[in-house]
Formats: structure tokens, C-alpha cells, sequence
DNA sequence: AAACAATCATTGACATTTTCAACTATCCAT
DNA sequence: ATGGATAGTTGAAAATGTCAATGATTGTTT
């Protein structure tokens, strides 16, 4: 996703409208701003935002079926597939029979793909730091916490 | 933008992977999940989000701009020729001359553009109400501060 | 144990959205 | 006045999102 916000430096003329208040246009500017420095920084090891949001759980240990991963990155089952095909052909990901359910597949990291994720994971980290750059420690964890309050309800 | 997840009320498995605490994986699972809730909330009206935001800034006296309602709104500025185009066919808004700019095209809202904001924006209040209701007031206040000075480095 | 509905991954079709290059009209600087 | 940049518009191409159908497998009901 592109931005094509010339002015994202500083608020503009018409972030005064009601608007500019809006959860809903916050979420998706800074979104769309942040989706354009991830992938930038991805460009690199040929990874996208997603494909690193799978690779990472690919590599978490926490073995998800392609269901999992779907309705955790809020994808259509069928661009899970997509992108775990991409990621086998590079030999970064193997698709591995579930266990408990045979018609599950397990997505498993290979040894390469956890390579490449420790570097990717390094340019995503630098570039969330960018994101947030002009946020103290303090404020960029408080915001982690409401995000993830908001969207789990857990209490954290 | 829909979402397929079906378990958003509470924290999934995966959620504690590492990239369950990136800030553009939260941004992005909330955006989605709000923006079903607004476009739900603006259905009976005709609009979606975008077009709400289009309607919302005609309406705001601050008399933007087509090229100013792109770089705002992180959009194409074709992409804003559609939305003004549907939201004029409707009667919400009229294109004016520029006054200095005589290329640009000032959006206004009508009478009857400013009635539907009216109604529009008491059910996108009451879904951004909703979306956030786990949050206790003042993290709300908190949590779109932190995202407008994110966004626009203000120091709010 | 046979039949049933439900679920997972996959495919392919279709719709929507994004991105980009051209074009006209107008602006601004020299 | 000339030349280069910018605003809006159009249309085409590429990327993404959505959805229905399928085979394999599961759990459930009779």
C-alpha cells in the first residue's frame, strides 16, 4: 500500500476537520505511512509485509496451520496460500502435515528461512523505530499496550 | 475491507509471537476491524468510509482542495475524482472554481450533504464508540493522541 | 459402521482497488 | 513569452480482495 501524502512530516491544513480526530482515518494514515517504510526495509530480502508476518510465524515455534494464519493476519484463506507457496518455492517455509488434523498443514521455518528472518526481523525493527521515532520509550509502549488492548481485549 | 478473522474478540494462540507486538500488525488487524464497523455503521447511508471522509472535510468550512483531499487522505487523486464524482451525482457536494488556483476545485457540501454528515457521523461516533469500549475514556483520549503525534509529530 | 454435515487447503473466477502514464488547463519563474 | 511544474481527469494495467466450488479429512448422528 502506497502513500502518496507528500506532507506526512507535519500536521496538515486539514487534520483541523472533525476528521483528523477520527480513529478510523489515524489508523489508516499511520497504517498506510507504516506500511511503506515495513516494505521498504523488506525490499532487500525480497519479503513483503506479509510474507514476513508469516515467515515470523513460521519461525515462532508456535507451528500455525494456514487457518491459523489466516484468521490471525485477517487474510483470505486463499492469500495464505499464495503467499506460503512463494515462501516454499524460496525454500524459506515447508508445509508439514498436522498432526492432530491430516487435512491441516503446518507452516515450519527452514533453517534458511530463519536466517532470513533474523535480518529481515533487524530492518522491520529499525524501521517500526523510525515509525516512531518521534515518540518517547514510555509513549511507544503505552500505544503498543492500547493497540493491542483495543484490538484483544486482554488487559495487559 | 473486510476480515476474515473470526476470533477477534480475544487474543489468539499466535498472538504471542514476536510479531504480535508489531506496531504495523496491530495497526493493521485494527484498521481492518474498524473499518467493518464504520462501513457497516454508514451503509444505511450510502457511504463508506472514504466517501465519509470526503463528505466529512466538504462540510468542514476548510474548503480543501481535490489535491488536498488526496494528500490527506493518502489517496490518488483519481481515486478522489471517484469519490467526489459519486458524492456530486448524489447532490452532497458541488466542485468550485479555485479563487487563487483556477486548476484547483474547491469541494463544498450542500444543504443536503450537510444533513447526511449530520446523520452519518453520529453512527460513525457511536461505531468508534463501540470498536473502542474496552478502553476506559481517558486511554481513548490517550490512544489517539499518541497516534495523531505518531502521525503528524505535533506535540499535542 | 454408514451417512452426514463441517472444516482445511486449494483453485479459479470475478470484483474492487491501486498504481501509473497520458492529457488539458493553468500557474509560476525566468 | 517561454518553459517547467501542478491540478484535475481519463483510461489501462497490475495488484488485491472476495467468493464459490472441490477433494480430502474430520467429528457427529443415526
Amino acid at each position: 500500500m502506497a502513500v502518496h501524502n507528500k506532507e506526512a512530516v507535519e500536521a496538515p491544513r486539514l487534520a483541523a476537520a472533525s476528521i483528523g480526530n477520527d480513529v478510523g482515518l489515524l489508523l489508516a494514515k499511520l497504517h498506510a505511512a507504516g506500511s511503506v517504510l515495513n516494505n521498504r526495509a523488506l525490499v532487500d530480502y525480497g519479503l513483503r509485509e506479509r510474507s514476513f508476518s508469516v515467515l515470523t510465524l513460521a519461525c515462532s515455534g508456535l507451528e500455525p496451520t494456514q487457518r491459523e494464519l489466516a484468521d490471525f493476519l485477517s487474510l483470505d484463506p486463499s492469500q495464505v496460500v499464495t503467499l506460503v507457496d512463494e515462501l516454499e518455492r524460496r525454500g524459506l517455509v515447508q508445509r508439514v502435515q498436522g498432526k492432530q488434523d491430516r487435512r491441516a498443514k503446518i507452516v515450519v521455518s527452514t533453517a534458511e528461512g530463519r536466517k532470513m528472518h533474523t535480518k529481515a526481523r533487524a530492518a522491520m525493527d529499525a524501521a517500526e523505530l523510525d515509525q516512531l521515532a518521534v515518540l518517547s520509550e514510555e509513549e511507544s509502549k503505552e500505544l503498543k499496550r492500547l493497540l493491542r488492548k483495543a484490538l484483544w481485549r486482554t488487559p495487559v
